[in-house]
DNA sequence: GGCTAAGCGAGACGGTACGTCCTGTCTTTAC
DNA sequence: GTAAAGACAGGACGTACCGTCTCGCTTAGCC
């Protein structure tokens, strides 16, 4: 079969991301051009725009290639509020330090204006921490909830989190974890 | 209370802040020019820089301006899960309303890059909602959480919800009520 | 005889020398690009780029390719008012045309700017008129001028038609025959 | 009801026209850019759009701007011949100066594919050079010549030099002299 | 009759310039 | 005496082409 013959070049493509990746964290969202990351990337601006379809696109492409926001799947030891504690405790180490809230803060942005942008950043990041914990939480049988209840619940923790984040508050690897038993105690109080 | 600008003209000020709403909520925050905004006010661009210094800040004014976005404190009619849920179901109303719901992502968007509207914006908006939660709580006997503990539990409810704004996921009055009461039962289990 | 190149394909030489033409009639030189070109001809750009240095090049090449622009040689028929009248009406037939008007100025546009396209098109174009028409006045015995005198008189000849042609001011083969038995005259006064 | 104010400012506008010039007479007509004037004026690229349509508009009024291209009118001794053509070497040593042939040229070229641009080389150029020829010929009241043989010779005369220096061919003083002077004879002739 | 290298179509690439839009400042005019 | 109108220097936008560079495919021309 006959593939249309595309031939990107992959140096052009890394080396976009890259410079992305490098002005956004040197100067913010608002200050990058696509000029800047053409010029820093040694590229020509019709090769950015070839690809990519807006600035939110390739910012929202830029930060996600480098997939170190979210953490691994909790673990399952057989206790639910350990795992989900733990697992809540990475993230906020995760999204607390200030690369991780910084991507956080410049992603949501990036994702109020461009619905596709915003698509993609729950496909990438929001909706893979929403099935993790929804999987653990599934899987404990000591915490009979309805699947909307364990929805909320995963949302409570995550929602937690990132709220503190983009009002600057703060947000510690222990106060997520407590944070995360303490609505894991709702759930089996329900 | 700072002194008043002597001369300012209020009909200039209503007309600014009424066309960045307009614009705002017809065309998006990216789209937002302050040109646009003085040709629709019928207003000279530099009315506007003479009081706005940026942007972010015009934004923050002009949707902070219809205090709308909140609900109005909780009552305290002894039954805190009831209060609270009942408060809960409001904020989440007005934040999931179509209208809310695009203040409230614009915000947080214009909020990224200027940390002058980062602050005006909790002070105006999240933190207002978190002395109100905060306060009803303290006064509940019943619940004998340390002051940790109860603003981790408001951050919970209020980040439940802006999560699920900003993530353009389904939020309810209903679901609401329920989630809040649910953290409650779990600081009340803590 | 010059060597051929040998594998160059006629069908592409001469699609493109027709593209070229029809983009230069239809939209002007200024418009013209070499990617419009290769487009319309069914051509790789490179194919076009192998064959021709630059764009005025490409132009006279296909401009110069219909050779209709000037006319035959004069005839010499003893009288050298007649027939120099007659090879100028019909050199302003042709220059006058709506047609020749335009190639006679996107070729004058041209060269402008390159020496090589300058020099093909005197080749080609106004160095046979001047040569045609200094044969005819260097065959008639009775009008004993001197070389220089004669290229005076030629050049007078074509100038007018040059010019009222890039003047876009009228030019009439009538106007042009009458134009040029006046320049005999005053040759022959000389 | 306000009227449109309209300011412009000369320095920006003689820095402009100055810029376009150097510019012209050191690259070249089809190098000029845009970018490249503003950037020499110290002006923005708005600030040349603002007042001129596009490129060949630009370039025209630059360099007609500086108005030795043509000579002054003819005296009138009462010699026609002598008055003619101590003009016709005027003008011929105006246009085959080096900096005069260079500067027809590219009047020539961006009249190519602009009308108005050729509209405004005829009636700031050549029309008033036909006029003052004109004037002088109908003048003289031992050439008994119609108005449109006096048009044909004035048109001979200076087609005769506008094309030896789009040719590239040589043009004396001298020999623009004769070649006007044997026009003359041509129209007594007749 | 098969091999092989040039020419070919296609089109991505690093770039330059386009013409437009907007920024934030400054000046002029009118109420 | 303030504010509208809007020109200004500047910078980025997204587009159009430039001229160069592969990529496979086709085809001519010599073994």
């Amino acid at each position: 079969m006959t593939e249309a013959p595309r031939r990107r070049s992959e140096r052009a493509r890394v080396a976009i991301l890259d410079a992305t990746n490098e002005l956004l964290h040197a100067h913010g969202l608002e200050q990058l051009s696509i000029e800047a990351v053409a010029a820093r990337a040694g590229v020509g601006k019709q090769t950015i725009y070839r690809w990519w379809p807006n600035r939110a696109v390739l910012v929202a492409d830029a930060l996600l290639e480098r997939d170190d926001l979210g953490p691994a799947a909790p673990a399952d030891t057989g206790d639910v509020f350990a795992d989900l504690g733990r697992w809540a405790g990475h993230l906020a180490a995760s999204l607390g330090s200030p690369r991780g809230a910084a991507t956080l803060r410049m992603l949501t942005a990036a994702a109020t204006d461009d619905e596709e942008t915003s698509r993609r950043l729950h496909e990438k990041f929001s909706g893979p921490l929403q099935e993790q914990a929804n999987a653990r939480l599934a899987a404990a049988s000591d915490l009979p909830a309805t699947a909307a209840q364990r929805r909320n619940a995963v949302d409570a923790i995550i929602g937690f989190m990132v709220f503190r984040v983009l009002a600057h508050q703060q947000l510690t690897r222990r106060g997520a974890t407590e944070m995360a038993r303490s609505v894991l105690r709702g759930l089996q109080a329900g």
